[in-house]
DNA sequence: AATGAATGAGGTTTCATTCAT
DNA sequence: AATGAATGAAACCTCATTCAT
């Protein structure tokens, strides 16, 4: 599956700019973030970066935008077609997580914007992420309609998937480096689709259900 | 009850500087704060940061021991006289979430931790969380043993209340500050405990019990 | 002839900071060196310093190479077609005294280069040191073989030397300071080549000729 | 034989912060020196400097004038009752060379104050220090009149002797370090007195005598 | 006499941004 | 469109000196 981090018909230049500011973003912030450093990575001189994008917050902006916009429609598209409410749910945590699988930026990179209180976030942005809870939201009500799901706040059932996936994808190299935790937390993976969306599933859709 | 930030024979000064440090950081992260800011809210000279602490790197690691660390001893305290495991884990997380309330840095400081791969997370805060969410493994397994839970991954757990928690809380100023935000999204309180907290109490014994 | 400080194909703007950084070092030393005064000097924002060359270590050890590094070279190539070991010796002599005073930061730098116990020497630059001192050793010990010259010890007439000719050279300015001092010692001219070098070549050479 | 550093009725403090004062400011400088590694050295406050001599400056001169000075009526007492001139020049030899060696600070403060063009050195030190040449001229006069010497310029081997004394001496770390140099360079002694200055009594001799 | 804490000026270094080519 | 060099502001840190006790 195609994913939307630098789409359209942006010249290569530009392309490899964005990607290298979204790889330098998110390990470092966007104080740490260092220009010099991001258009080394992309192989292409700093002025460079200057002349096709902009200053800094320009730049920062464009990344936010390329890594956690857009996610919605995708979500979106991915359930349109299910009847299920539950099975609607279950798409939903699913696709969340490849998201955040394929794209190994967004986590960090929603974390700190979270943690800066959005100080960056562009007002699009924030629509586009209010646009999936209100599909959340859709599909719980219609749970609730149907007779299959109690009553739930949907932003904190959105909150727990969110901030369980980022948090699980965030903490993976902090349990890589102790040696003295057990396998159990160490050794899982830090890919999230699969065992570990597969439990967030299960404990979601068992809290929720009627 | 009494909040470890800034226990102990400190200097009064000693004591701002860390309180003044613990603010900006949580606000700024690490490469966004500067030095001069936390000696101007510390009401202190520049230089005595260095003189009684170190240097940034030294004043930020002091700060998230503060901040981040002797969490488990507290919520050890809070549970070692409950018997029921139901009971436990429904005060386990009570006590994540008062903490939380009260010492506003926590989350910020752990969510931008967590982002940057604990670049400067100090081993000892790391044995601490481990602590924690040991503390969950023996409650969890004590409720299979006892019947009453079913099966789950403790750590899963942990990363979901934890998760939950941290993003519903750095998530308020975002919340407040959109207009077009539903009044259930955008009202919620940036408390946690209390009916946030009671949510999140229900839904994970739901998820949790046979 | 051309002198060692700044050849090669260096920018203008590194060749000037690297003059500017010699003379200033030269008349504060390492610690009492500014940075801003360097870059005042070389007529260059101070930024230009750290992109071209690096920190004020860094600088300082392309300094001493390009000051006292090199010097070897040099007095091979005068000495190389001399036969006789007196001419040699005396060449010799006088090529360190021209050495000397044409470069006017030579004698400084190295005294306080010694006096620091060769704090910031690169090794290069203790070899090419070196190799002076063998290539004295060599024309001594053939003078002896030729039968004109007693044995001694070649570091230390090397020393001697050297040691005079710093020692007048940079004592200078002090003689010039007192009044009160007689013409015999005021008035010495600072320069080492000619009358200084003479006596001096004449008084190793009286010490060491049979 | 007692050296001059700290002699008269100074309390111990006092005593104790110039000993330190004059070690550190051999090892680093002026500029280099730290008046807390001063203080600490000497196991006192700080402020006890401030209080009890003065500003970095005024200990420095205060260090200079104990270390380098006073050498000049050493010597006198040293040669007064010597009637023979070539006697009395090697014991004005073998008295420098022990100076240096009994107090280790001599020759790199020298040195240091010689390349800054003597920016710190009080006029008395100045005096004290003409007078040992003049010391010398007057030895060197009188073997010229007893027709044992033949005419030199005795600032010349002044210049000559302390130049090759304190290169010889704050050379040998420098000379330590290097492994790959000869045992003939390397493993001299850093002591003057003894073969040393022997040597150079030669030297001197042999190319001052008839 | 002595101490630990405090101060302010200034030093080194970094970095986003722009310029000239 | 692209580059290497340049700039100035500001960041971090140090250090001589002084203050209060």
């Amino acid at each position: 599956m195609d994913l939307p981090l630098s789409a359209g018909k942006k010249s290569v230049t530009v392309k490899r700019i964005l990607k290298a500011a979204a790889s330098v973003f998110s390990e470092s912030g966007f104080s740490g973030a260092r220009v010099d450093e991001i258009a080394k990575r992309a192989g292409v001189n700093k002025a460079m970066i200057y002349y096709h994008i902009g200053d800094k917050e320009k730049l920062y902006a464009e990344v936010i935008s390329n890594v956690i916009g857009n996610t919605a429609e995708m979500i979106e598209g991915k359930i349109k077609d299910i009847r299920d409410p539950e099975e609607k749910l279950r798409v939903y945590v699913r696709t969340f997580a490849r998201n955040i699988d394929d794209n190994p930026q967004v986590a960090p990179v929603m974390m700190r914007e979270v943690a800066s209180g959005g100080k960056h976030l562009p007002e699009v942005v924030a629509r586009d992420i209010f646009r999936i809870v209100n599909m959340l939201r859709g599909i719980l009500k219609e749970g609730v309609e149907k007779g299959i799901f109690i009553e739930t706040v949907p932003f904190l059932i959105h909150i727990m998937v969110l901030g369980a996936m980022i948090t699980y994808k965030t903490s993976a190299p902090i349990r890589a480096r102790y040696n003295w935790l057990p396998p159990g937390i160490r050794r899982l993976d830090d890919r999230i689709s699969g065992n570990i969306a597969d439990e967030i599933e299960n404990i979601i859709l068992k809290a929720v259900k009627k």
